[in-house]
Formats: structure tokens, C-alpha cells, sequence
DNA sequence: CTGAAAGCGCTTACAG
DNA sequence: CTGAAAGCGCTTACAG
């Protein structure tokens, strides 16, 4: 195993100080042409590749983003990374990804991990717990380190950083108001709990939406529920005991397990039963019928946050922090007439 | 902002060596328990933590796993890179996540960026482009300079390497085997072409199934697509100018699409077509009716990669290379009798 | 028991 | 035009 070829090696073969190799490979004025070139070609030749960690320690850069979220294995989140790695590849940026799992733990324990010197900033969706216990010491801290946070899809007012966000509210609305524009009087709601910013602001653009229809609210169909992919008892309870005639769900997961059992009690998507669901996915193309979905733009989130980041990282950060809304858009297929 | 507080900021505060306090932290049986204890007690109350990358120099060790992974919007592969996430965070190593997005040049530009120091080794799923034109020099590269690699799943037989992957030849038997065993004579097979390892091995096992039941191989209804999730064109084709009682498909969204298909024209699954599909995601359990897969176990996957590569990371890295073998298993579902 | 020195691989201000 | 020195933040063999 030949070990990596380093400055100093250079240097010995070629009799010269490890300086001048420096700088002849950066091509710096200091150096003569004719040096240049002989080590220029040495340093060819041998593949030299100058190492990430020695530059990381003189320049205080890693030139590594730190990315974590709740998990990964939903469409909505890879796409998300999906469009962080794109943008930050483009920049000379590489990925480093966390897992959460839904855990205030987790999420403190990976961001203390990163933040000795491992990234340059963050960009993190808020685990189910933390939104729940309204802690965000962790971000404060990484922040007044100078450590920025860029903050997607699920954030906290509370803290003073860089957000990506879609319009959940006004995403809710429109598919509401679709729902009632189609025929629907009974518009029942799948969501998340309220402590969760997505399931609050998707609540409110419901509502609103029942109203500027004259429609009234009515508590009984509105399901939040804790279990992002469970809830089955939950929504066959829901339909089972209501009149209703169309649904909005907060994730293509709540919407498919709708609709099948809808199907279950010989309801007909959508003649008798409309569905929307949220998060454009794949699940939402291979449904049958197919999903009419809210689409969030996941991978738009994550580009954007990472533009973000490195404008930070690398621009004046004493910039005033901003919040993005990514426009959702309303993509018609068969679960809606 | 105040910055990180370094063992110089310490020695000076509390004039000392930085030896001193290094060696205190470490908790060093060569200093006294008084230093030690007014070090600690400092370190503690600033929130002192060593920094990575100065650790990572020094030690010529980074804690950072590399993946490159073809992509990560679908299950399997996030999948295998939650595996991945759990195994490394229990043994205090991050992930850096690339893809390669199905690109040879992606890939090698990839592994060159993470070979310069920021990773210890890699786990890596090879991209289309790579196994197509048979190019292996990259992975060479990494080994012969002392950076382990890890192939999962898309794997090539000419790298001398760790691998793992699943019973692709039996998984595929066995599911063929079982559509037989319920009574079908025509079984179709929708598979990736034959380049790509995992494509080559489950047509292998298709046709030993069929042949181990006295049944004929037709080529006619074996089709081999490049796009992983498209092929709608040539699916529907497939359905509409065969006879066939059963299908097995190499991934879910193949599975998905002929079922579609198939109700499209009014044919009844499973009754009159049953289908079996490859990796058990969360397409298999939202489609309808509910799919039966042959689950790769994907997270095992992953978590058995990373044992592997911290294994010769941190133990013996002299031991012969092993290729594991994650066994499948049927997942019974809606889609097959 | 404490500290000065060397070194991990690099860059850059400064001498010569 | 070239090189010695200092430094990024740490560890550790060696002196004292």
C-alpha cells in the first residue's frame, strides 16, 4: 500500500523546500516558470491530491455541511437531501447526513458531534420531540458559535436563523378549497399534531379555507395523529363514523391508507370520497386510483436551504436571516374528480 | 459570537502548558489529581471539546464513512443508508452521503473528493454507467492507498473487496418457484439488464426455477429495462401481447406499473395475474392491491457494510476479503394467490 | 509532576 | 526566486 503523497515527499525528491512546492502548485508569481513546471509535473505524475483535513485546520473551513433530519427513509426527506447534496456538490461542498429519528437526543448529540469542527454549518429539519419540547438551546448554541443553521420544512419561530418553509397554510387552503369547488361539503383533515409547525399551519389554512366557504368546522373530523405512518384504527374510525365526502392528509401515507379503507367499506374514490395527500412522492403516482397531492417541491427545499448556507458561510453573514416559502402546487390525478 | 474554546485558551487562562492540559483531559496518570481536577472542572464549565479535525490530522484517522449510493429517493437505498447511519453513530463514526445519480464520472469525481482525507473508507453502491462500461480503477485506487471499500449490492466480481449483497439468484428462484407452486405456467420476468449484477442474477434464478419445474424459458416475456422507474411503453406491451399468469418483478415500481397496467385492461390480480416484486418498501404495502416482494432487507444491508468496514477499519485489516450474503425472504401480500 | 519540542499536512507573511 | 518560521489544534515521547 503506497500511502498518499504528501508535500513533504515532494519536497525530498525534488530538493526543494516544502514552501516552494506549496506554492509552485498553486501556482503562485513568488515561483519561477521553470519550477513551476518541473513540479507541477512531479506532483502530476504522482497524483498528488493536497489533503482535505490539512486545509480544513489552516483555514478554519471544512467545506462540509451538516445535514440532519428526522429520517429518511420517506420521500419527502431524501428528496430534501437529494437536493442538498445537488447544490452542494456544484460548490465544492460535501454532505455529512445525521439521522434524528424523531429524538431531541439524537438531534443534540449529532449536532454536538459536527459542531467540533467536523462542518461549516447546518441545515436540520426539527425531530417530532423537539417541536414538542420547545428546546432549542443546540441551535442557539451552534449559532452564537458561529456555526449557522439554516432551518427546513419543519422550524421554530423561536430561533432567530435562516428558514426554508412551504406555504402549508396557504398549500391547505387551496386543496380545500379544490375539495369544496369539486362538490365536497364534509371535508375531513388527517394531520399532525399542532406542537409540529407543518401540522399547525395546515390546520389553520383548513379551517380558513371551511370558512371563507361558509362551511362549518367541525372538530370530529379532524384527526391528528402522533404515528406518521401508523393511524390505521385512528382513520377507519374516522371514516367509519362520519359523513364525509372528501379528505386532505398531510402525508401520502395517511391518503393511501384512506382511500384502502374506503375501498374496504365499498366507498368509491373519488365519486364518493376525495382524497389529497401532501408530499409529491412515488407513493402517490403507484396509488390506484392515483393521488391528487399538495406538492411541497422537497428537492426546491433543499437547494434553496443550501444556497442559503453557503451564501452564509462564504458572503457577508451579518445579513439580516430570511425565511423562504417555497410555493406548493396542486397536482391533479385521480383520488379527485 | 464567541469561538470555540481550544486547549491554548485553557493553558493561558489557567498558566499551564498545553501539554498540561491535554494530558489532564485525557485524564493522564502523569499529572496530579489537583491539576486534573481544576483542568476538568474548567474545561467542563467553558464546554470545552476537542476539535475533530485537529484530532483527525494528528491521529491520520477521521471517524467519516463515505457512501455513494446512485441515489436516494427510493427505498432501498435510503433504506440501506439508515442501516448505515445506525451502525456508524453507534460506533462514533458520521456518514458522508454522495450520489453518483447513475454516473460513472459522478462517482469517480465522487470518491476523489472524499479520498483526500475526509473519509477513513467507503461503502459504495455502483452506479449504472460504472458496471456498463466495467471501469473499476477508482475502487482499485481507494484500496491499494489504504482506503477500505465496502461494495453493496450493485457490486463487481473483478474488484477484490468486501462486498455485500443478497441472494439475488435464490431470492428470485424462490419467488418464482412459489408463483409456480400456486398454479402458474407463464411467468414473466421485468428485470434491469443483464450488466447490472443484480439483473444478471435474478434472471438467473427465473430461469433455473422455470426449468427446475419442466417449464420452457421464453425470451419473448422477459424484459429487461434500463430506466428504473419508467418502461410503462414497454410493460404494457408485455401484458397486452403475451399470454402470462404471473410476473416478477425486480423492483416495486416495476410491480406497481404492471399491476396498473393490468387493471387497466381488466385483468384480475392476483387471480388471473399474480405479481411479485422486488424490495419490500413502502410502494409494496400502499399499492392496491397490497404487494408481494421479495424483501432485500436493505437496512440489514447497510449495518452489515458498516460492521464490515469498521471491522477492518479499527481490527485486522490483513484478513481475506468476505462477501456476505443477506438472505431474502417472501413477503406475502395481496398480489399473489 | 510539568513543560518544551516535534509532528500530523498544509499555507503564508517574512527574510534573504 | 527560494526557504525558514510560525501557526491551525491537537498528542505524545522525552527532558527536567
Amino acid at each position: 500500500m503506497r500511502r498518499k503523497v504528501t508535500l513533504k515527499d515532494i519536497s525530498k525528491n525534488m530538493n526543494v523546500s516544502v514552501s516552494t512546492v506549496s506554492k509552485a502548485l498553486r501556482d503562485s508569481p513568488e515561483i519561477s516558470e521553470k519550477t513551476k513546471n518541473e513540479i507541477q509535473a512531479y506532483a502530476k505524475k504522482y497524483n498528488y491530491r493536497p489533503n482535505n483535513i490539512a486545509l480544513s485546520l489552516k483555514n478554519q473551513k471544512t467545506n462540509n455541511i451538516g445535514v440532519i433530519v428526522p429520517e429518511i427513509v420517506h420521500h419527502f426527506f431524501s428528496s430534501v437531501i437529494n437536493g442538498v447534496e445537488r447544490v452542494a456538490g456544484e460548490h465544492g461542498y460535501n454532505v455529512i447526513v445525521c439521522l434524528s429519528g424523531e429524538s431531541f437526543e439524537k438531534e443534540v448529540k449529532n449536532m454536538q458531534m459536527l459542531a467540533n469542527g467536523s462542518i461549516d454549518g447546518f441545515i436540520i429539519s426539527l425531530s417530532k420531540e423537539t417541536q414538542k419540547k420547545q428546546s432549542f438551546d443546540h441551535l442557539e448554541d451552534s449559532i452564537s458559535h458561529g456555526l449557522p443553521v439554516v432551518l427546513v420544512d419543519r422550524v421554530a419561530d423561536e430561533v432567530d436563523c435562516d428558514k426554508v418553509i412551504i406555504d402549508d397554510e396557504q398549500g391547505a387552503y387551496n386543496a380545500v378549497n379544490y375539495l369544496i369547488k369539486k362538490g365536497a361539503k364534509r371535508v375531513a383533515l388527517i394531520t399532525m399534531p399542532d406542537y409540529m409547525s407543518v401540522g399547525k399551519l395546515r390546520t389553520l389554512g383548513y379551517k380558513r379555507a371551511l370558512k371563507d366557504a361558509g362551511l362549518k368546522v367541525d372538530e370530529a373530523i379532524i384527526l391528528k395523529l402522533e404515528d406518521l405512518d401508523g393511524g390505521y384504527d385512528e382513520i377507519k374510525h374516522l371514516i367509519y363514523s362520519n359523513e364525509i365526502d372528501a379528505i386532505l392528509a398531510s402525508t401520502e401515507f395517511f391518503a393511501v391508507t384512506a382511500m384502502k379503507i374506503a375501498r374496504g367499506k365499498g366507498i368509491k374514490v373519488p365519486e364518493e370520497l376525495a382524497v389529497i395527500g401532501f408530499t409529491d412522492g412515488i407513493i402517490s403516482q403507484c396509488a390506484s386510483p392515483t393521488l391528487t397531492t399538495v406538492s411541497q417541491h422537497s428537492q426546491e427545499i433543499g437547494s434553496m436551504a443550501t444556497q442559503m448556507i453557503i451564501k452564509r458561510l462564504e458572503g457577508k453573514d451579518d445579513e439580516p436571516y430570511r425565511t423562504e416559502v417555497i410555493k406548493t402546487t396542486l397536482v391533479h390525478r385521480e383520488s379527485t374528480l
